[in-house]
DNA sequence: TGGCTATTTGGCTAAGCTGCCAAATAGATT
DNA sequence: AATCTATTTGGCAGCTTAGCCAAATAGCCA
């Protein structure tokens, strides 16, 4: 593993690591529909404003958002379009745990 | 967001969370070529042997690697195939912000 | 200006993660 | 059985994260 791949990984670590929370999730999920002010998206989280403010300061940084100040509020909207194809290979991961389980349930049931 | 949706977000960041780390990915792009022992990861990766161990365990947890014991060793393998096209968005994220660095280092040198 | 709303920042605590060492476990070999 | 290799588990120190409250900042409106 050299250091340019070192770099990589690390680069694509930070990307995944802002994306795993489930609200900041809810917010890319939300962004992926239209723009939304911070309040918009506090009330909808249902979670004190500064935590909010926070959740997505970190998916700015990690460039998964952008934002744009317009008069008293700040408007947050996706910078990447693709992210709803992101998900394929997370639901395909879902699907198998859920047949693992039910699998696993049939066998304790009829050993 | 009711409790279902609330649950699957959680379910989802699970998954992107058991990724987001330097080491796990390279074990998951080890792994996208073929089946590998603890030791042979251990080696690649230069860690301690318990902490690949335990960044395995992590992997297994998440649903995204499957192990198999014979013999003396155990050899993991991906659980799911489809990893490989995950990083279409993380690498357009990562271009992205390639390009913005570049634009702003462009224009504090022509401002 | 003063007050109002929207947002960010600082500070704190509780909880979680990472990596190492040491110890335990499991299989193979002599 | 004794020993060797491979792997996992327990435990700890150091660091990071999440969430809340309080305070600071920024723009709007009377």
């Amino acid at each position: 593993m050299n250091n340019h791949h070192r770099q990589q990984l690390e680069a694509r670590a930070r990307v995944l690591k802002a994306m795993a929370h489930p609200t900041r999730l809810f917010i890319i999920e939300e962004l992926e529909k239209e723009e939304r002010s911070v309040n918009d998206l506090t009330a909808m989280v249902g979670a004190d404003v500064s935590t909010v403010s926070k959740h997505l300061a970190q998916l700015k940084q990690a460039g998964l958002v952008r934002d744009d100040k317009r008069g008293n509020q700040v408007f947050y909207r996706l910078a990447v379009p693709c992210i709803l194809n992101f998900f394929g290979c997370v639901e395909a991961v879902l699907t198998e745990q859920l047949q693992q389980q039910s699998a696993a349930a049939t066998l304790r049931v009829r050993p």
